[in-house]
DNA sequence: AGAATTACTACACGGCGTTCACCATAAAGC
DNA sequence: GCTTTATGGTGAACGCCGTGTAGTAATTCT
């Protein structure tokens, strides 16, 4: 698709990779707050201004990123769920959590920038990359406990899809037909507790508490598989 | 006390009180990145250089909130973990887990202060009143589950003193002699499993999905109250 | 009363996001 | 091929911000 589009649109498209690039570096360098149009200008030899071709704002830069660093994460999380079988259902959860939190130790300042504040006060439009990207996610630990429903659903009650968000109600039904409005919830709490120590530990909670945090992740984890009866 | 400080030592205190409280107001308004030095001055009719006779620099400003707004946050807690007989540890537990998602969703902004990053790439001195109030939480959490232990911790292992920071331990075997070391790391996973959905909720990931995450929340902590045996 | 400390102002510096008028050049139309 | 137009870029400006520094007025100490 790259021959098809104009040398202007191509320039275009690498510039804007490399502002994008350059963001992630100073990002990775000083945290969220370190992206500055002026620095990734100064750095690509430019004034601060000409980003404004490429970004309507800074907001709308870091909205991006944000979406470009969740689809990283999603997808490292989707290829160690599916590189263990299908019938291992309780291995698949370990592998899932065990690669977003790789994955958010190799990229702290990615983590904070998807779980943290890095816009203030800003709310992502419905469609942005960001909010695909989480959907995604969302799907991912929904087919994970759609796939140990059988045996962890005994007896769960107390939730109907009103309870839900009306989209994400049909994009579940479509999905998982088998899954009922309880395992909705038991979806968001499995995503608490995946998210719970990570944060935690991410924001310096754990720092120095305990030496190996990646035990104690794993045996929260192991709790986690055994509570749902695998 | 009061009456044994000078006139001078009156006002300083006084208008110290008044920074902290107008800062409070603007982060409650605006998020943490809206307390500016100069937007308090304003308030208070004075020049942003003023405010450096009372904090040496603005993330001086924010740990001492952040120390504050900590304590609030514990002192609720515990407050709330006391009106439940300590017979109940399960209620106990409880309460404890409702008074801190109360509290928050109350004071957003101020659980962003505690738990997400104010001050990019700062680490609070060890001394700190936000140090010494998470030492409290933290405490708090040990303490309900030293309370449960006799009943969850059966057949509990695979953890040593030496795992866990030598201050932490130190003050762990003297407040609660009974607790093994594997309790230290239950406490740890007891925290994140609270942690995870309130974050989730208040950096607003969980925003629409559900209608009401107080319902997920209490049977999550209610699954954890199970699975201590409770 | 005189000396020293203190709270505060005024101003300056550099950095930030953002806007705007202007300009060179590449693309498109005749 | 020449002209028109659109586009990516500059540079200066505005108003924020945190942070220093010099100076002033008032309070406190001796």
């Amino acid at each position: 698709m790259e021959a098809t589009m104009s040398r202007r649109e191509r320039l275009r498209a690498q510039t804007s990779a490399e502002i994008k690039a350059i963001a992630l570096k100073l990002m990775a360098e000083g945290g969220p707050d370190a992206i500055s149009l002026r620095a990734i200008a100064r750095e690509m030899g430019m004034t601060a201004g000409a980003i404004y071709s490429y970004f309507a704002t800074r907001d709308d830069l870091v909205t991006t990123l944000i979406g470009d660093v969740y689809t990283s994460l999603v997808e490292a999380a989707e290829a160690a769920r599916d590189a263990v079988p299908e019938s291992d259902v309780g291995g698949r959860i370990m592998a899932w959590a065990q690669a977003v939190r790789d994955w958010s130790l190799a990229n702290p300042e990615g983590f904070r920038l998807i779980y943290g504040d890095p816009v203030p006060g800003y709310r992502a439009p419905d469609d942005s990359p960001g909010i695909a990207a989480e959907v995604r996610a969302c799907t991912g630990i929904t087919g994970l406990v759609a796939a140990a429903w059988p045996v962890a659903g005994r007896a769960s009650q107390g939730y109907d899809w009103a309870d839900f968000d009306p989209g994400l109600v049909a994009h579940t039904r479509e999905m998982f037909p088998d899954l009922p409005p309880a395992g909705l919830a038991l979806t968001m709490r499995v995503w608490g507790r995946m998210h719970g120590l990570m944060a935690l530990e991410i924001y310096g909670h754990l720092r120095g508490l305990v030496h190996d945090p990646a035990t104690v992740f794993r045996d929260e984890m192991r709790d986690l598989i055994a509570s749902l009866g695998l």
